[in-house]
RNA sequence: CGGCGCGUGGCUCAGCCUGGUAGGGCACUUGCUUGGGGUGCAAGAGGUCGCUGGUUCAAAUCCAGUCGCGCCGACCA
């Protein structure tokens, strides 16, 4: 490709709205120009990037037996009704109506589609099992995109699905599956971690999260520092790395004034007692809205200690909710309790008490006395109030204990770039999706699904690999291999050496891209580092007369200086060494 | 939906407070110049200052409304 024919056009600023760099390297490289909020059309060089990395998923779906199909963008109301994600799945589907004034959605996800799509056809065990992928466009109408955290509205992911007998056939498939995204990252030689996720309202059980590292991605991750567990924030069992455990005996209740003190630092500044031996009582609705016929509020009250955090997937979990609870309003707590927030306890309350496993090594706690400008003391479970259950409740955080060992956890962003599901029966069932095994009986499918964020990926690649000047593209998903410097073109002789290299790289296999235009070389060296290819040739004329030719990596801006005759061996010798 | 902020040539921004001829830089066109890390000079083309209404002799500037966009929050496979 020469540049001349190419509609690239480089920037020297980027765009307002563009934080981090990946958005400013994209924009500025011309990877993609924006056409709405989170509506991106994509240049010939972010295709490109794109494209390669398609082509990787697909070569390493296809050897380990999965089939790729495409699904449509438009889907019927119908389909999504008989899983209740129409409605369960709110403002993120778009929906629209035809001109018959039927309903359609644009696909968020394709678990309907593709349980439709099967049912009609697997009707044995001899069919299964059976793994199927799509390459395709995703709309989700998100309430905020996010370039900088790369939430776009519509972009480009790889979504299977599997189809098996029964769990530990499903199980061994999601374990292929695991493989492939493992080999898929490894191809793009990036540092991305597994960790362990929530299944979030897709449903199913066993989850896991491929995130690369950065700084500016949206996960919060904890990765212990002796064994390979992992875990994104969500999920992360938050153990004590030293657990306090009281030896106190129970002390006599008493009530005291705290006039004005409504916060746990207050309150610890005010009574001398650090926050983390004081007892936090928040308060939620345990009606999540899941049901919108059900407009009742079902209070509950969860007990943290006073520096620690609520982890609400945790609670969502723990309730069985589809989604994480409400706090209650201002208002809704001083129905319940008779004081504001930050008078509050759990003596006297009627509602359900959850605790935080945390705070059951505390004894003669200090907690809200449900009186403006109260608490008590020397309260205790059990003899003051009762607790309905104890559970790991709150957010774990870096300095805790590794649940496999006897290590520490550490914290790390990250962008979630793949994702794989072990689902289960549950879309099957609500579909009516069933085999008959060899006995004749019929069964549910056991299905899994496993994305790849492409469009994500790609950028989160460029967020985890580029410099001061511009992308350092990963070798595997270069948009093009060689980038050839002509600082001469109007000069036959330079513009010969540089064509027949051009024509040799192309013959030996390579991409090359050659910058042909009248610009000053100055200018073609900075987009050069700005576009990043992984090799650069500098064909200028005072190097064919001196018979030196320039060959740089841009990862490590390593010159070469060789002669005419040995470029292309260095470029071969090279080339399996790059990154 | 709540809080904050911004809408001025293709891009990036100034001007607004204190009303009076619409500007700089990048990019683009032409000429000369330069020619191995974003040359220099000169001459150009390109904007109903988001929109609507109001105040005023006069509005990019002041007022009201409206639309759009961005950031934070809630939300999110």
């Amino acid at each position: 490709m020469k540049w001349s024919r190419n509609h690239i056009y480089t920037l020297k600023e980027a765009p307002g709205d563009a934080e981090i760099p990946s958005h400013k390297l994209m924009v500025r490289a011309g990877l993609i120009k924006k056409v709405a909020p989170g509506i991106y059309t994509y240049g010939n060089l972010g295709l490109r990037a794109i494209r390669k990395f398609e082509n990787i998923l697909r070569d390493e779906l296809n050897k380990r037996g999965s089939v790729e199909v495409l699904m449509p963008m438009v889907q019927p109301r119908e389909l999504w009704e008989e899983t209740n994600r129409w409605t369960e799945m709110g403002a993120g589907l778009l929906k629209f109506q035809n001109r018959n004034e039927h309903y359609f959605c644009l696909g968020a996800t394709h678990e309907e589609v593709i349980t439709d799509y099967v049912r009609h056809d697997i009707k044995s065990y001899r069919d299964l099992p059976r793994a199927l992928y799509q390459i395709q466009t995703k709309y989700r109408d998100e309430i905020r995109p996010r370039f900088g955290l790369m939430r776009w509205r519509e972009f480009i992911m790889k979504d299977a699905y599997s189809f098996d007998e029964d769990q530990p056939a499903a199980l061994k498939t999601y374990e292929i599956f695991y493989e492939a995204y493992r080999a898929i990252f490894n191809r793009l030689g990036l540092d991305y971690r597994i960790v362990q996720a929530d299944a979030g309202n897709i449903g199913g059980s066993q989850t896991h999260e491929f995130q690369l590292l950065a700084a500016a991605g949206e996960d919060a991750l904890l990765v212990s520092d002796t064994t390979d567990f992992a875990a994104n924030v969500e999920v992360c069992p938050a153990i004590d790395a030293e657990p306090i455990v009281s030896n106190e005996s129970e002390k006599v209740l008493e009530k005291f004034e705290t006039l004005k003190q409504r916060t746990i630092q207050d309150l610890a500044k005010f009574t001398g007692v650090e926050a983390k031996f004081l007892v936090k009582s928040l308060f939620f609705s345990s009606n999540d809205g899941t049901n919108p016929k059900d407009k009742s509020v079902k209070p509950i009250a969860v007990l943290l200690r006073g520096s620690d955090e609520l982890n609400p997937i945790k609670l969502k979990n723990l309730l069985g909710l589809t989604n994480p609870p409400p706090m209650l309003t201002d208002q809704e707590v001083r129905e319940l309790t008779g004081a504001s927030p930050g008078s509050c306890g759990p003596v006297g309350l009627k509602c359900p008490i959850y605790m935080d496993h945390g705070v059951q090594g505390l004894k003669n706690w200090i907690v809200g006395a449900n009186e403006d400008d109260f608490h008590l003391k020397n309260v205790n479970p059990g003899r003051d109030f009762q607790v309905t259950k104890v559970a790991d409740l709150r957010l774990a955080r870096e300095g805790d204990k590794c649940p496999e060992s006897n290590g520490r956890l550490k914290a790390y962003r990250g962008i979630e770039v793949g994702h794989v599901f072990y689902l289960g029966t549950k879309y099957s069932k609500m579909m009516n999706a069933n085999y008959l095994d060899k006995g004749g009986k019929s069964l549910p499918l056991e299905m899994g699904c496993y994305g790849i964020g492409v469009t994500r990926t790609v950028q989160a690649s460029i967020e985890q690999s580029h410099d001061g000047d511009g992308i350092i593209w990963p070798k595997a998903i270069a948009p093009y291999q060689v980038h050839i410097c002509l600082l001469d073109p109007a000069d036959a002789k330079v513009s010969g050496f540089a064509e027949r290299l051009y024509e040799e790289l192309t013959a030996k296999g390579f991409e090359p891209f050659m910058d042909d235009r009248d610009e000053r070389p100055g200018v073609k060296f900075k987009d050069a580092d700005l576009l990043g290819f992984p090799l650069r040739v500098v064909v200028g004329g005072k190097g064919l007369d001196n018979n030196q030719i320039e060959v740089v990596e841009r990862r490590t801006k390593t010159q070469h200086k060789v002669s005419a005759t040995e470029v292309m061996t260095t470029i071969e010798k090279l080339w399996p060494q790059i990154k």
